[in-house]
DNA sequence: CAGGCGCTGTCAGCGATTTGTCAGCTTGAT
DNA sequence: ATCAAGCTGACAAATCGCTGACAGCGCCTG
């Protein structure tokens, strides 16, 4: 984990930066507003430890440039204590979290541990087969990276496809996944929605094998 | 929004309910432990607001379970002015942040804000989508920078839509946070509430993706 | 307390899109 | 070569979402 510690006070950076060390993380120091700007806008920190009232200029104004520029690492800004109005404009400038000084290093760190496990797993949930990539987060389905327009019923059935990839999935499973326990449908509902699809996506986007199923990505011969 | 109070104090609890309410979020009341767990482990909300000190449960346990059954929303803590050690605790047991009491209401809006609009990804109070400008500090919204005059549902669609940017929201999602658990609104409420809406924002505001749900930004075709 | 006003849910009808069905065709296995 | 499984294009039916009108409700004002 990577930090940046904002804090003109050379002994109280020193300080911070030792018990950040100290508890595992690489931190990197900027004293004034300029180098601080600088490393925020272009490096990839985990966390941003900001301390308000720099030279050159104000942590403020710096936290809300780093967001105008779409800069989302979480940000804990440290203060003097202070009235409650300050601590809201801190918290709508884009702060994470605000603490104020003096503070326990246990509670910084705490503080720091909390902002970073918050920050991680937002991962994109999207699976890849051949040149289909689907979003499941957005609904999304592309080929070749080409947004394409799918119905529901279709994204439904790449998608089940695609959370089955390498396997191969018979009518029957399908069609309970896709029509739940309605059984009034015919057969060949499926096959024209498969005909469909790979129009869309292209031929070799969903396999047959004769007799037994429907498939994405690769199965044993 | 929707949000989940925890609070055994009859009073307190409505008197922030109130506050919430007034803010343009969804509030949901628990006041036991009990009630608590089974709502925040069932139900989705963008945002928990728990008392510590609850009957039948402790809030802090409360807590530790939720997060080990998986559950990642924000979690607002709320307490008796304490020790840092005790905040300490708070914070590694999975809050997301921590307010004692007593407390200004417009410092726990902000904070609630700010919990709010990090899960969902960005750093900044306000948000920006197209013409439409969200004001979420001032519950304001303008289109090219025309003010316009929303109703406390209208405020609510285009806020949830706003952090959600970019992403199709299904309709029972806007349901659900829209009206809470009172689910007996016809399917049609919704698609009245949209027509009114981008009759002030303009049409093309606010997308449809048939048969998925609505959206604003960009999810190309 | 009455009247008016703004907000929101319900209804009914309309287009447009999606999806099921049918009929004929293609393909692959034996 | 034969036959069944699977494919495809066309058409029809079902579904979904939009809209304008209206009504009930709560709130404020006179």
């Amino acid at each position: 984990m990577r930090l940046l510690l904002v804090e003109d006070d050379a002994r109280i950076a020193a300080d911070v930066s030792t018990v950040l060390t100290g508890a595992g993380y690489t931190v990197e120091t900027a004293s004034d507003g300029k180098d601080a700007w600088f490393l925020g806008d272009t490096e990839d920190y985990d966390l941003i430890i900001l301390d308000l009232g720099l030279p050159s200029m104000d942590g403020m104004s710096l936290l809300k440039r780093w967001r105008a520029n779409g800069r989302h690492m979480p940000v804990l800004v440290l203060t003097a204590r202070g009235s409650w109005a300050e601590r809201v404009e801190g918290i709508d400038a884009g702060a994470d979290d605000y603490l104020p000084k003096p503070f326990q290093f246990e509670e910084l760190l705490a503080r720091a541990r909390a902002l970073i496990r918050r920050s991680v797993g937002h991962g994109a949930a999207t699976i890849a087969v051949g040149a289909v990539t689907i979003d499941t987060r957005a609904m999304r389905v592309s080929v070749n990276g080409v947004p394409q327009s799918l119905t529901p019923l279709e994204y439904r059935l790449v998608s089940y496809l695609g959370h089955h990839r390498d396997r191969i999935v018979p009518p029957t499973e399908l069609q309970e996944h896709l029509y739940g326990d309605d059984f009034s449908r015919d057969a060949n509902a499926l096959e024209a929605l498969v005909a469909r699809l790979r129009k869309k996506l292209g031929a070799v986007a969903i396999g047959t094998r004769r007799g037994f199923g429907y498939y994405m990505g690769e199965t044993a011969p």
